[in-house]
DNA sequence: CTGCAAATGCGAACCATTCGCATTTATGTC
DNA sequence: GACATAAATGCGAATGGTTCGCATTTGCAG
């Protein structure tokens, strides 16, 4: 469980509390809480520090290996694996199955925001509803 | 500055700090946190507290009156009149300067999803990048 | 194997937000 | 219009997530 799948960053020194934050959240399904991150890692008997934890986090974020999200409601920022994929969900609060969307609907939008003076770097988007299995109810 | 335009809200008792919050956002551009808005009563005369403000706030996001944003890589909540519109916010990583968008890239892309089974109840979108004024550097 | 820069352990500090309580205020009733 | 009462506010202390500071430890280059 503390074993990376992916190769080790280049241009960050390997460290055992480094490895295990990596390690949380390649194996999370769900973006976690800094502080979700340090149970996780001291169940599997390990023991860190959650400022230490914040101070990875914050590399990782800075070197783009994470992302940092902000959910609404909730005053703890989590984060999650940064997969370089540009994709979008869906996420049914039903059955809370994820439905990927094909192509990404900003794309038409960015440019025209660009035109106003305002430069797209990235964007979040959240969608929720029901799928088609957990419709009426 | 601290007359209200729109009548006042029925079922919530009309003191003086409510008023001074309510005629701050009405005249807001932007989304204004508690501080902010702390300031902008003092700056007219006003005396108010904090605390006062984030109740006077959480009654009013209560209410529907008001809308609470987290906005990310930010730690502090803003708040905004709740318009009933349907708005997005672009997010300058510079100033943090909020940028309200004029039309939801999504409308066009809902009915799509909607047609594959998912129905769509809502969504939330940020959009990060750097304004006009903090571009280059 | 050694030395040094960088990372971590640890706790204190910080800052937005919330809580508690005594005092003040708005509003319905006489 | 004055009064009683429940609710709101002033104010400060407490809370909880996050960051800072510094002494110690660790990873890595030579």
């Amino acid at each position: 469980m503390k074993r990376t799948q992916t190769p080790w960053p280049s241009g960050i020194k390997k460290t055992r509390p480094r490895a295990c934050v990596l390690g949380v959240l390649e194996n999370a399904s769900a973006p976690l809480s800094a502080s979700q991150i340090v149970s996780q890692i001291e169940k599997s008997g390990d023991a860190i520090w959650l400022s230490t934890v914040y101070r990875i986090l914050d590399l990782f974020v800075k070197q783009g290996i994470v992302v940092r999200l902000a959910v609404m409601n909730s005053d703890m920022a989590v984060y999650e694996l940064n997969r370089f994929e540009h994709k979008h969900y869906a996420v049914c609060m039903g059955c809370r199955k994820i439905v990927p969307m094909d192509n990404c609907p900003l794309e038409a939008f960015v440019p025209q925001l660009d035109e106003s003076g305002f430069h797209v770097l990235g964007h979040h988007l959240e969608i929720y509803g029901y799928c088609r299995d957990c419709e009426p109810k």
